[in-house]
DNA sequence: CGATCCGTTGACGGTACTCAACTACCGTGG
DNA sequence: CCACGGTAGTTGAGTACCGTCAACGGATCG
C-alpha cells in the first residue's frame, strides 16, 4: 500500500534520550502515564523517549505481512487492527486505546494491519531498540509479556463472542467492554468508530448493528445521541444480555 | 468442579533437579524436544525438570476462573481449551498439541478451562518456580513471550475464521491448520476430537460440521476413514476454499 | 447546492441452526 | 456368539436469524 508506506517514511527516526526521572515524550506532555511501554520504573530509568507521530483519522500506517520494524504505543486516539480475506471481507481483531501497544510479532512480520480511527498519536520504537531494552532491563520484557497476555485474554473473549453469541449479545458485550475501558463520570460511551467498523469487529453487518442499536434503544437499555454517543440506561439488563443469560422476559 | 480439583490434587509436587546437559523429564524419555518450556539452552542449564502427569481422555483438569497456580506444557496427547457462557454454550479457544503451553494468565486466574481430548501427558511448573526461572534466566521469559505471541497470532486468525468465514471455509481452514501442525508422511490428518469439539471450535453445530465433511468428500477434496482419519486429496482446492477465494467453479 | 458518506429502515432470501430419526460403532454382559 | 445400550456421527425437514439488496434521511464538504 503506497499510502501506508508514505506515512511510515514520514515518521522521524526514533531517538533515545538520557535518563531523567520525569522523562518527557513529545507525545506525552506530562509524564508517561498514557504510554504503556514506558510506564515501569525500569523503563523510566532507561528513559527510552521515542519520537511521536500524529496520524490523521482514516490513515493506514501498518500493513499485515510487512516486516515488523517497529513497535507502537498508542498515546492518543483510537486505532483499529484488522485482517482481510482475499475477497475483501474484513475482520477487526482489536481497537487500541491510549496505553495499548502493538506491532510485536513473531517471525518479524506484522500479523495485522493498523489504521487510525480518530486522529491518533503513537509512540514508535524500533524493534532493534526494543531488543536492546530487553537485554538491558528485564522488567521491560516482563511488561511486554503481561501486555500480550492481556491481549490474548481479550482475544479469547472475542472468540466466544464471535463463535457463540447472538447479534444482540455481541453488541451488548461490545458496549460494556468499551464502557469498562473509558470510565467516564456519567454512564456514557463514545463510539469513535463507524457502524461498519463495529460490524467488522463483531462479525456482523452494518445493517444488523444498526437494527440492534434500535432495538436496545426501544427496550430502554440505552439511549443514543447522534450515532457516536451512547448512554447506558439499564446496565444490569445489558450485562445479563452480554453474558448470555437465557433470555426470558420481554 | 470436584473432578478437576481431585485431578489437580493427585498431581505430585513439582521438583527441581540439578542441571545436566541431557536432563530428563519423566514425561520426555529422551530429551526435552517435545517440551517447549525447557527447550532453550538456558532452561536446559536451569534443568527445571518437572513432574509429569498423565491424564485420561475426557478429564477436565483446569477450570476457568480458578487461581492460576501452575503452568502446563503438553508432552503427549491433545488438550482442548474452552470457555463457557452462562447457559452452557461452549467455545473452544484452542487445541494444544505436544510442545504447547498454557496456564500463564494475567491477574492470576485461569482464563479458560482445559480438558484432555485424548490421553494426555503434561509437564507442570508452579507459578512461583516459573517466576524464579524468569528472574534467573532471561531467556525463559523471552521464550514465554514468543510462545504467547504465537498464541495471539493464532487467536487473530481464529477471529477472522469465526467472524467472517462460511462453514465450508471454516472446516477447510481447520483441516489445513491441523495438517500443518501434524506433518505426516502421507496427506492424512488425525482428528482426535469429536465432531462436537470441532463444531465448538469453529462456531458451528455438529450437524453442520458433518454436512460439510460430506460435501467436501463428495467434491473430491478429502476422503474420510472412520470419522477420525481424513485424507487430503486436493490440497489446492482446500487451501483456496480456506483463504476465502471468491468461489466460482467446484 | 449537488455529491458523498454514514446511518437507518424495509423487504426478501439464504446459510446455518433446531428438532428429529436413523445408522454405525463400541463395550458390556447374557 | 449375539443381544443390548449408549455414544458418536449422519442425514432430512423445517425454521430463524442474520445477510443482501434497496431506498431514504441527515450530515459534511467542496
Amino acid at each position: 500500500m503506497p499510502l501506508a508506506a508514505a506515512v511510515r517514511q514520514s515518521i522521524p527516526a526514533t531517538v533515545i534520550l538520557p535518563a531523567t526521572r520525569a522523562n518527557r515524550c513529545e507525545a506525552c506532555p506530562g509524564r508517561h502515564d498514557a504510554c504503556a511501554t514506558v510506564r515501569t520504573s525500569e523503563l523510566e530509568r532507561y528513559a527510552m523517549t521515542r519520537t511521536s507521530q500524529t496520524i490523521a483519522a482514516g490513515t493506514a500506517f501498518v500493513d499485515e505481512g510487512e516486516p515488523a520494524l517497529n513497535v507502537f504505543t498508542v498515546v492518543a486516539g483510537v486505532v483499529k487492527l484488522f485482517k482481510l480475506l482475499a475477497d475483501g471481507r474484513r475482520q477487526i481483531v482489536g481497537f487500541l486505546v491510549p496505553g495499548d501497544m502493538f506491532g510485536f510479532a513473531p517471525n518479524d512480520r506484522y500479523t495485522a494491519s493498523a489504521e487510525a480511527v480518530s486522529s491518533v498519536t503513537v509512540c514508535r520504537c524500533s524493534r532493534r531498540q526494543l531488543e536492546h531494552a530487553f537485554a538491558e532491563f528485564p522488567g521491560v520484557e516482563r511488561q511486554f509479556l503481561d501486555a500480550i497476555t492481556r491481549d490474548l485474554t481479550a482475544a479469547q473473549d472475542q472468540m466466544v463472542l464471535l463463535g457463540r453469541k447472538t447479534a444482540h449479545e455481541r453488541v451488548a458485550s461490545f458496549l460494556l467492554s468499551l464502557f469498562r475501558r473509558q470510565p467516564n463520570d456519567d454512564d456514557s460511551i463514545d463510539l469513535p468508530m463507524t457502524r461498519t467498523d463495529i460490524a467488522d469487529f463483531l462479525g456482523l453487518t452494518t445493517e444488523t448493528v444498526s437494527r440492534v442499536f434500535t432495538v436496545l434503544k426501544g427496550s430502554g437499555c440505552i439511549a443514543i445521541n447522534g450515532s457516536s454517543k451512547v448512554y447506558i440506561l439499564d446496565r444490569d439488563a445489558l450485562a445479563e444480555l452480554a453474558d448470555g443469560a437465557a433470555d426470558e422476559d420481554d
